[in-house]
DNA sequence: ACCTGAACACCGTTCAAGT
DNA sequence: ACCTGAACACCGTTCAAGT
């Protein structure tokens, strides 16, 4: 068959001795490095191999498939991402609602507009089939968190702090990805980078 | 060679009598249905063309590869969006800004959220190259749209009128696509329909 | 436990031949 | 002007054999 059923996007195996460890890194190094210098139609896995120094068999034992590789790549980005809100939530809690809103957007704008082109092609390239449960996922965490920062404002009530939280990252995530997708000019960017804060403090004062 | 430059990406020729119209449409027609029927992974050129009931090389004569085929049918699906939103502005012409920004988010949802799933799919099968050209024009031509309509309330005034346009562009076109993308429990697609206009009339009432 | 690479099935694309 | 389909190059995946 030659392609597989979805749900089989897990690795195989994790590495057992530290031989296996710096396999696995050549072949995500390598995944990478092909994707930027030759582009999504020349990522095969006869090239990754060839620029990991490893041969296609060994791809073979961690991952079921190329699409898992991409996947479990996507999936560590994501991770990546999450971890960096998580981060920058800390500097917000306890502010007021307004300014956590504010100061969310910017944290993402900063998590997204360097990440590297090679990942927003990963991305569209997963984005075939099971990225919406991994997306999803790393949705709810960063809607959570949101929820959990508004909370920590005394000042605010709201008639349904999940719905605005879940709108709230919805705004910019959404936002900043369909900006960055359509390859802006530097004008449109500064606008988004101007633009965004102020729409979530505004949705944000008004639903409160 | 495998894959072709991404430039050459146009049909490559027009129909020029009823037969070959017919056999463009029926090569469309099976498209979706293949997509539909059989999934992503099983959508190859050889399944389209016996579906259609043509040859592998009628297919060819139209589109220069198969993802020439793949983007000229998402293409065409975003002026029938694009037209839409024509439409729904028609609606909302010299109405008060505010009611504008929520109606257009309305509009959009109507738009998107009955959107088959095979055009999706489609989405992000292209999305492995040149749609951020195509998704661009699309999007610039509705925050004119936009813009044109919040200068038709006499009583607004923006500091960068072009900017608020192209950020409620954004955070509709975002957020609808960020929410739909992630699978959405129904739930979460109830706080998108309600929340999602709130916000945009915050923001506007905001920059106005 | 980890790695190799020839072999296989399948896919996109072409082009000489047809109507 | 439009259509056909065998032929070709390439790609993902497997598996018997090695260290």
């Amino acid at each position: 068959m030659n392609r597989p059923a979805p749900s089989l996007l897990k690795p195989r195996k994790a590495p057992q001795q530290a031989r296996s460890t710096a396999t696995l890194e050549a072949i995500h190094t390598a995944t990478i490095q092909v994707l930027l210098r030759e582009g999504v139609g020349r990522l095969t896995t006869a090239r990754v191999a060839e620029r990991a120094g490893v041969s296609i068999g060994t791809m073979y034992q961690y991952y079921p498939h190329k699409q898992a590789l991409l996947f479990a790549m996507v999936e560590q980005q994501l991770e990546t991402v999450v971890g960096f809100m998580l981060a920058a939530a800390e500097q917000l809690r306890g502010k007021d609602a307004e300014t956590v809103a504010e100061g969310l957007a910017l944290a993402w704008l900063d998590a997204k507009t360097p990440e590297s082109e090679a990942f927003r092609t990963l991305y569209s390239l997963v984005a075939e089939f099971d990225l919406a449960p991994g997306m999803g996922r790393a949705f709810e965490q960063i809607s959570v968190l949101i929820s959990d920062l508004l909370a920590a404002d005394p000042g605010a009530h709201f008639a349904d702090r999940d719905a605005v939280a879940f709108m709230l990252a919805s705004l910019i995530g959404g936002a900043v990805r369909m900006v960055l997708d359509t390859a802006p000019t530097p004008e449109n960017l500064a606008r988004l980078r101007q633009e965004l804060p102020r729409a979530c403090r505004a949705y944000v004062a008004a639903a409160r």
